[in-house]
RNA sequence: GGCGAGGUAGCUCAGCGGUAGAGCAGGGGACUCAUAAGCCCUUGGUCGUGAGUUCAAAUCUCACCCUCGCCA
């Protein structure tokens, strides 16, 4: 029976580009498990948008002399931009700065505290009266109380490494405009998460004998060693979603606490846009369905302890108030698949010191399914990994060429131009062709076992493996010489070749889904194994957002063995994939650091 | 500072109590359908350091060092 699959990615902040690090720690596992889960015919939607409010964001505006609208609105772009170039099939991207996030937000904000998880508390915090607003710690430099180092920022002192008290740094100074700051007071809304500890723990435990081990211990275990405390979740801010209050004029929603609740809201947005109102319920309001959440190592507590919390929390008044149904709990995270982190040439990734692989530049240089391939081999799934060009060169060039693009090009030419252009038509199956289809065939079961467990580097391992043994059980059958002799038997090799790079092709596709729809044609069929990405322009009271979707329509790809139909006509092959010149590497590591 | 993850062949990683493994790179060989790709054979490691438990430790315990994340 198909499963309802929600895929929720990391919301990338819109005040910097995506690089490799990005790409491989959330955004392409999530499209490969994705993909995988579409192959198997279930029902999926893949959700996420950019991060659009809070301070980085209004503190890059006021340097570029512009609004933080205009910010978000030019790194939003770039990011359809980019995962329209790698393949990125979100069902719906969109962003947090929209009417439906605002009204969802909202909804879950009432709803906590119809429940009672929300109280409010008084704390004194730095004030800019030259920019009369409020100054996040991290946005104060002073005199360090401990050390007396002059450069401390509010929140943490790179002198002495304590974290430190804002309030108490000594000459404090704006790092904006570099003015003197004042204390003030200022009151806030905080989340009771003391209060929702127990059915956060319980929710953790009955998750965790399949959990990866490192986010098992980043939110049970944190738990265990040290109880959860309230956490403010407003802010004194005007870019954002305004806190649905009266009298709480000029102040919004905490980031970290609307930021995640656009896996809900985006699930509902795509609803509207598909012109089913009510279909993003099958995902949310049903005990049945699972969603997966790919996120960076440094996003776990937010996903595996608070997010979840926030939807106990919001218990049944979520749904009465936003959807007027009775009796509706929202879905808990069925998994949390996070990543560590990925490191460039041994160095960790740094976009302002120019210390990384952009999106965008490396595909304009190379192509998508090369950048998919290396992020996967090289997944920082269970460690910190490293991107390093000499490496990133040598498993394309040897790995991806040669076993598999290799594999598909000397079979199809070889067929091409020995039978008119058509698939053969085998003779009886000997042992040997026997053989090499089974091991084929039962890889849409361990490579599928691997995905359902989101262990993608092992599953892509997997299939190149098998890509190996086809390649020996052609060194074996050797064709080329059967041609010159018995006719018949090179046809039932060809054959047999043909329909395990058939079965490939849909082993890999969810890793390579741009030369699997290439294979897909030159096998001779037709349609397309996935949908298409699409985009269209929104608009609301809040002003235009684009949107990347998919269209599923056209997708004919099935998870299952090739059933090749013998006599179809073939498409004129060329390569799958280019090899690269050693040169790129010293070229490549030039750009870094610039 | 507290919690956590990781440190195994040149590179990427698996093994997690019983004579050190895989892929890639390196070396050699037979072939030629193929992007000089594929196939066969092969070199290579005192498993971060030190100590302990055990008949036996990469695998368990403790200390320390290095890298990374989270928290206050």
């Amino acid at each position: 029976m198909a499963e309802y699959i929600l895929v929720a990615v990391a919301w990338p902040y819109a005040n910097s580009e995506i690089h490799v690090g990005n790409l491989t720690g959330s955004y392409l596992p999530a499209d490969i498990f994705a993909r995988y889960q579409r192959l198997k015919g279930n029902h999926v939607i893949m959700v996420s948008g950019s991060d659009s409010h809070g301070t980085p964001v209004t503190v890059r505006a006021d340097a570029e002399k512009t609004t933080p609208y205009a910010v978000y609105q030019k790194y939003h772009e770039g990011f359809i931009e980019l995962f329209q170039q790698a393949g990125l099939a979100y069902d719906l991207f969109t962003t947090t700065h929209t009417d439906n996030h605002f009204k969802v937000s909202q909804a879950i904000f009432l709803a906590l505290q119809k429940n009672r998880y929300l109280y409010t508390q008084k704390e004194t915090q730095w004030y800019s009266s030259a920019q009369k607003r409020f100054l996040p710690d991290r946005y104060v430099e002073g005199t360090c109380y401990i050390c007396g180092y002059e450069n401390a920022r509010g929140d943490q002192c790179d002198g002495c490494g304590n974290l430190l008290d804002a309030t108490q740094l000594i000459n404090p100074r704006s790092k904006i405009d570099g003015s003197v700051p004042e204390l003030k007071e200022t009151e806030h809304f905080y989340i009771d998460l003391e209060k929702l500890q127990p059915q956060i723990v319980t929710f953790l435990e009955a998750r965790q004998s399949y959990w990866r081990p490192n986010v098992l211990r980043q939110s049970l275990g944190q738990i265990q060693a040290e109880a959860l405390h309230g956490r403010p979740i407003t802010r004194d801010l005007d870019w954002g979603i305004p806190v649905p209050i009266d009298g709480w004029q000029g102040k919004c929603l905490y980031v970290w606490f609307e930021a995640v609740i656009g896996y809900l809201s985006a699930a509902i947005e795509w609803s509207q846009l598909t012109g089913q109102p009510d279909a993003w319920q099958n995902w949310w309001f049903n005990p049945g369905a699972k969603s997966y959440y790919f996120i960076g190592k440094d996003n776990i507590p937010f996903h595996a302890v608070i997010w979840p919390g926030q939807l106990i929390g919001s218990g049944e008044w979520f749904g009465k108030l936003f959807a007027g149904l009775d009796n509706k709990y929202l879905t808990l995270p069925y998994d949390v698949p996070a990543n560590e982190f990925m490191n460039l040439e041994g160095k960790k990734i740094s976009g302002s010191r120019n210390w990384a692989v952009w999106g965008r530049d490396f595909l304009s240089r190379y192509d998508p399914d090369a950048l998919r391939y290396y992020l996967t081999a090289n997944m920082p799934e269970s460690r910190d990994s490293d991107w390093d060009w000499q490496d990133f060169l040598l498993r394309n060039n040897n790995e991806l060429v040669a076993t598999w693009g290799n594999l598909a090009n000397r079979v199809l030419s070889f067929a091409y131009r020995n039978w008119e252009g058509q698939i053969p038509k085998p003779g009886e199956y000997r042992a040997i062709d026997q053989q090499i289809l089974t091991r084929v065939e039962d890889g849409f079961k361990s490579v599928g076992e691997h995905f359902d467990a989101v262990r993608l580097r092992v599953a892509l391992q997997e299939g190149m493996s098998i890509a190996g043994e086809v390649n020996k059980y052609l060194d074996e059958t050797a064709p080329w010489f059967e041609i010159k002799t018995d006719k018949n038997a090179a046809a039932t090799s060809i054959y047999t070749a043909l329909r395990a790079i058939d079965s490939l092709k849909i082993l890999l596709a969810p890793f390579l889904p741009f030369s699997a729809e290439k294979l897909h044609h030159y096998l001779g069929y037709s349609g397309t194994l996935f949908g298409e990405q699409t985009t269209q322009l929104v608009g609301d009271s809040l002003g235009e957002h684009r949107v990347l979707g998919y269209d599923p329509q056209n997708a004919s790809g099935k998870w299952a063995p090739s059933q090749l139909p013998a006599g179809q006509k073939l498409h004129e092959p060329a390569p799958l994939f280019k090899k690269l010149d050693e040169k790129i590497v010293a070229e490549e590591r030039e750009r870094l650091g610039r």
